[in-house]
DNA sequence: TGTACATCAGTGAACGCGCGTTCACTGATGTAC
DNA sequence: TGTACATCAGTGAACGCGCGTTCACTGATGTAC
């Protein structure tokens, strides 16, 4: 290292690589399968060190919970500006395609553990979709067409298509595209079924009730 | 024991009791923290004796994957003869909540390792769920408000229909209804969530595309 | 700028523990006559 | 039905291994004067 670091700089050198090193590790296997000794080993560092930085690896994982989540709110923040829902959807769908490839590794890490056996951070994803489906309830209730509905019916839809965009990731995640076309066509296809899901919403009074 | 059995019928019993201390086990954790020790432990069995009914975990845990899509299939089923899809849907709605309620354990199988790091297990959800949806698709063609739809417009309303069906599924898992009455409101929001669907692919082609 | 001391990120040895798998075994059940 | 032998489900001791955590340590960085 020619540039000169402080020791607190160091330090956060080696904070950033044992978590870089668990992400590496959670694209093989879930979190409860991870130790301690194989982080640190990635890592470069001796398993002692670790305790420098986080007190066990449930704190670790939290933190690394933490951060995909910002990158989802990043995501929905880009697109929440838009006025018409179709717009908004459009927008939605693509932005959700491209940051799920381009952050793969941490839009793994929450469909892996929403339902794994570490209650820690089951907990912390679950609070985090909850909080996601409720500000979209209140972001729907904005639209003309939609202002009239009931607080319940913006609730199942605000869950149909939060599962929808979850259902979405996952299975890109399952079968990534394999070059420029078939992330077009992943695109296409998500924009497709959220819209399916918006004209049901817009026919909805009428048929259903 | 009062009751003779042979000795087949015996071995049969304690091949039963470790799947069920597996699912059991699998009630806290997810199948890759899962210990053969601890399955024996918990069937009251030597973990040497597992080897005479299984070669390894990964082979009892494919035999609960099978047993679980067993029960969703036997649920689809029930369903299949309807003749409108209002009434397919609702009475799917209905089977769904029930069968997730009675077989928790079961589902929570399917819905943990869907991602898991076990990848043996892993393919073999993956691969019986896409079944699944292209089964649904073939159904879907068959009803004469669909059957001038493109394969791929089916394939994308299949896909939302089981990521749907998966992600209420999901969060009964997260949440079960405390009662009765909780449950009737589950159903209700199920069978809401799938209508809004349909209505939605009702009218796909005039405003969609 | 130079010195003397304090801090603290990372080390390496050691511990007890539960793990998967092997092996030779036991003794009840099953079979051949 | 009775006897002699074969089968085989389950046992219990033993193995080597990676684990999380503890401890006293080292030596470079930081601070006070």
């Amino acid at each position: 290292v020619t540039i000169e670091l402080t020791r607190t700089e160091r330090k956060q050198l080696t904070r950033r690589a044992l978590l870089d090193a668990a992400l590496r590790l959670l694209e093989d296997g879930s979190f409860a399968s991870l130790s301690l000794r194989q982080v640190a080993r990635e890592a470069g560092v001796t398993p002692t060190a670790f305790y420098r930085h986080f007190d066990d690896l449930e704190q670790l994982g939290l933190v690394l919970v933490g951060e995909s989540f910002g990158r989802l709110r990043e995501m929905i923040r880009a697109a929440r500006a838009e006025l018409a829902p179709e717009h908004v959807v459009r927008r939605s769908a693509e932005t959700l395609v491209r940051s799920v490839l381009e952050q793969r590794v941490h839009f793994r890490l929450l469909a892996r553990e929403r339902f794994s056996g570490v209650a820690v951070l089951r907990h912390a994803i679950r609070a985090e979709f909850r909080l996601f489906a409720s500000e979209l309830a209140t972001d729907l209730a904005r639209f003309p067409e939609l202002d009239h509905w009931s607080t319940e019916d913006l609730g199942v839809l605000a869950n149909l298509m939060v599962g929808s965009m979850i259902s979405i990731a996952e299975g890109l995640l399952e079968t990534p595209p394999s070059g420029p076309e078939e992330e077009r066509a992943a695109i296409a296809a998500a924009q497709k079924q959220l819209l399916m899901i918006i004209v049901g919403a817009r026919g909805w009074r009428s048929s259903g009730g």
